[in-house]
DNA sequence: CATTCGTTTCACAAACTTGTGAAAGTTCGG
DNA sequence: CCGAACTTTCACAAGTTTGTGAAACGAATG
């Protein structure tokens, strides 16, 4: 007989301080990382602010903080439960593609900098102009073909599904 | 009489601060970035540690560890010079390219992460465990698809040269 | 073999980040 | 309105990161 599937707490308690972790190191402050993955990892589908700084030990200070810069940065949405003081914290649907895009912006903000690097340089003709064009050219193609590249995710998607 | 590209200092020392604290945002360390700027921003092929502290006020302590910190990640190579007591550090062609790859390598290590949250969510039938799937699909997918990605560029750039 | 020039190492100081406790603010229930 | 339940804000403490000065180290030169 197959065993019914189980959810393995401590695992997950270490799972999500991992994820917290290498998130961290990708850009987001320490606090909002273990918050997503609270929330990722939550069999509800949104938790308050309370269940979130006990699941994770945090003071309700950290938990403001942290939902407050993820729903600036739109990965968890913020609903406010009518007739009741604690509001509802929920994830956004393909709030991971969408994330990743916007990581991408950095790019274009290289590519551009890099253009002033060859104008200050004195033109693409000159060495150091020469360096920082190939520069751009590389970080401005990217830029260029992301949106290409993210919409086959989202075809691939449409497919499988 | 087409007038003749003109190098320009003030311009070029604004550029390389503001490019550093673009990459140190990017995670590297903030004196890492400037001294790889400074080496973008020379006419120079190579420069010296003392010519980079001197360029960048910074001290002889500070350039040590950062070019450390570049040669380790294969940005920088340190190419001692023949009798003398000067070591000169030069930019690696293509560090650009190469860097943003190895960048990436983050990004199997968290599809690698979320599938261990999945098994620990008690499998992908789960909320949990649908959610955490989702996630580390994309995140595998983008894996797949970046050498086929990046080749296109190496493609492009043989094309226009 | 001593001197000098250049680089590296180390301990420490300054600045910044991050999370907490406590108090203030808000909203619902009586 | 008053009291209770949550949330937010603020000042501060703890931990990190980052760069400096000083001393040690190593290599070339006379």
């Amino acid at each position: 007989m197959p065993q019914v599937p189980q959810r393995d707490e401590t695992a997950m308690r270490q799972f999500v301080e991992y994820m917290g972790r290498l998130l961290a190191d990708w850009g987001l402050p320490r606090m909002a990382a273990r918050v997503l993955f609270c929330l990722m990892a939550a069999e509800e589908r949104s938790l308050t602010a309370g269940e979130l700084g006990e699941r994770l030990g945090a003071s309700p200070a950290a938990i403001s903080g942290a939902v407050r810069y993820l729903t600036q940065i739109q990965m968890v949405v913020r609903e406010p439960v009518p007739g009741s003081r604690r509001d509802l914290y929920r994830l956004v649907d393909d709030s991971w593609y969408e994330v990743t895009l916007a990581k991408m912006t950095l790019i274009k903000t290289i590519a551009d900098a890099a253009d002033e690097g060859v104008a200050a340089a004195g033109g693409p003709d000159t060495v150091a102009g020469a360096r920082l064009a190939n520069m751009r050219d590389f970080y401005q193609w990217v830029q260029d073909e992301l949106p290409t590249f993210m919409d086959r995710w989202a075809e691939r998607k449409r497919r499988t599904r």
